[in-house]
DNA sequence: TACAGTTTAGAAAACGTTTACATAACAAGA
DNA sequence: TCTTGTTATGTAAACGTTTTCTAAACTGTA
């Protein structure tokens, strides 16, 4: 691999003089800078980026941690914050977690040790201490998704509360009371927030929260999702509509609708949250809380990359909306009463 | 930032003692090793690890170059690919070309300025001219699951032509003879495959391609599925049977049926390609050919490293197989005759 | 013709590491 | 006591850049 030393060996002209050429940055006459590009070509030179950085003391590189990029919404959102870093002349280095605390705080030390110039953190979990460290020190973060209480970093995360609000107003507005959950990990704020937001509502349509009606052990896979409704189905009352948690869930409590013959949305109204890519082309295509997916990412990638710059602004805490996408799993509640017994 | 030299400093000893109790690859007195230890907790020091590979003409990170992270298939390979990374003390930095080939030209070259030790390519089209250079220059590559001729680099594969040829075996066996092709961008290496394999298993089978029952504009998103077989449906002839080149395009096709009350799979079966996790959980479940997605990923990664590593093989060509995943999408053609009209 | 000012290019220091080499201290065998 | 050998530490060079500083060469004006 060729170094500047031997570009500036071959066209017989110093390496300064290659390296302000390369940045063309000062004037370099026509006859050299020709000899050097030819030099350039004849010896395949590629640049050292990372020796550049060294000497500048600067960094065009952002870490992205994230549970799992196979999840399609943590995919989007990676997807927003890579297609800012292409704009803005960074590139990402993506590492998975697999919601796994340990895994996260040891790549949080790695990238920081790779200089990266910040980090989009979607966090498996209470974090907190670990971050505590690399903030003082001054490294920027910014916590996407998932926030975390006293954590003086930026966060962009979306209205779980409102959505979990939306969700059941929507169901409660068919006409539906009997209403099941299945939830995702209990750890996660999000969850907690979407959970606030379904009791809240609950609460305003004076409909009583039954324990029985929730399922508590979905973890935002599909799988969970099919056993989550299997369960709710089993108990005395099933419920005539079901809010997942996710569009996942949702695929997979779909699932086991059709598996069960349970039609859908005349038997079962099912609503999601995420609205993913492919929750369109769901059978049927399906009923769900929206969140701005690629929006997330591409919010606090500028952001991460504002304060990179030197644009420091205060911390931000951004929260965007949610909004309810009406498709095809949801419906109005038909009466069906003892009569027909 | 401190660096190793405010280090040593704080622990009244040389850079190298201090180099040395990091990387502990020289006996160090317990006692500096302590005090050492402690200045490094005291100014929260993190390793230089751009440093410390220039000077050691090293690299551990990996680039991954895929058309799109945000669909299962790619997202999926890119997860095996990160797992080995992590388990090798490897990081990988993720680009997405949106299928553009001078979105990948430039993550190509400026993945190796980065000096990333190797990259997982899954190319975007004819990338051969800038490959050459690439390779010729000695840096390290591996081109996954889409092939590209006379370019000496290690290629890992799945068997496409092969997948091809079972998925219409499949439904031929079925009794279906009205087979309707989604295909995706014949630009591809992968579409080409797969489609010889449809032909040769129709000519297996003494079933003439009819031109109709093929639908040319599939780009492998779910959108396309649908449109798909919006187009098929409207022929003369319709088939009873159709092969979608990959899972998101069937599940565009399954949402046209739903939505235009075809029957899956009594009215006409479906069958998908890829066999991504949520086809499971498809209305119906999936049938499909499955590839090794995370495998494909992972066996890319370990050629690669062990390539860098030094382990200087041969030149691979890994093409893993493909099998039948038979779910709840296909089914036995029932034989309607002109008698009950 | 001389002088100041400007332009162009090279020499060398710096970025934060690792590591080859040098050296001091000490133990042990003669 | 004097070598010799070992061990523990430090000094300095090197990695591939950028950039400050310096110097040489030129331009134009008096």
């Amino acid at each position: 691999m060729s170094t500047i030393k031997d570009v500036a060996d071959r066209a017989n002209v110093s390496i300064a003089t290659v390296s302000r050429v390369l940045n063309n940055n000062r004037y370099v006459s026509p006859d050299l800078r020709e000899r050097v590009q030819q030099a350039i070509r004849d010896l395949k030179y590629e640049q050292n980026v990372m020796a550049r950085n060294l000497r500048r003391n600067q960094s065009v590189t952002l870490g992205v941690i994230i549970p799992d990029a196979t999840n399609p919404f943590f995919a989007e959102v990676t997807r927003g914050v890579e297609d800012v870093c292409f704009e803005r002349g960074f590139i990402v280095i993506l590492c998975n977690t697999s919601e796994d605390t340990h895994r996260a705080a040891s790549y949080l030390s790695t990238l920081y040790q790779h200089r990266v110039a910040g980090i989009v953190l979607v966090t498996p979990g209470d974090l907190r201490e670990e971050l505590r460290y690399h903030i003082d020190k001054g490294d920027p973060l910014v916590l996407v998704d998932r926030p975390l209480p006293d954590v003086p970093a930026d966060m962009v995360t979306s209205d779980n509360y409102g959505g979990g609000y939306q969700a059941i107003h929507h169901l409660v507005e068919l006409g539906h009371r009997r209403i099941g959950l299945i939830t995702g990990g209990h750890h996660l704020q999000t969850t907690k927030e979407r959970y606030a937001g379904v009791q809240a509502a609950l609460k305003a349509a004076a409909i009583p929260l039954e324990p029985g009606l929730v399922y508590e052990q979905g973890d935002y896979m599909a799988r969970s999702g099919y056993e989550g409704l299997a369960a709710l189905m089993q108990v005395p009352h099933p419920p005539t509509a079901v809010f997942a948690f996710n569009d996942l869930m949702a695929l997979g409590a779909l699932s086991y609708a059709y598996d069960h013959h349970i039609h859908i949305p005349d038997d079962l109204s099912i609503i999601g949250f995420d609205d993913i890519q492919a929750s369109e082309f769901f059978v049927p295509a399906l009923t769900t809380i929206a969140q701005p997916r690629y929006e997330l990412g591409r919010i606090a990638a500028e952001l991460l990359i504002d304060r990179i710059l030197g644009n420091d602004h205060a911390l931000t805490n951004e929260r965007l909306p949610t909004y309810l996408v009406k498709r095809k799993t949801t419906a109005a509640l038909v009466p069906v009463n003892g009569a027909h017994a």
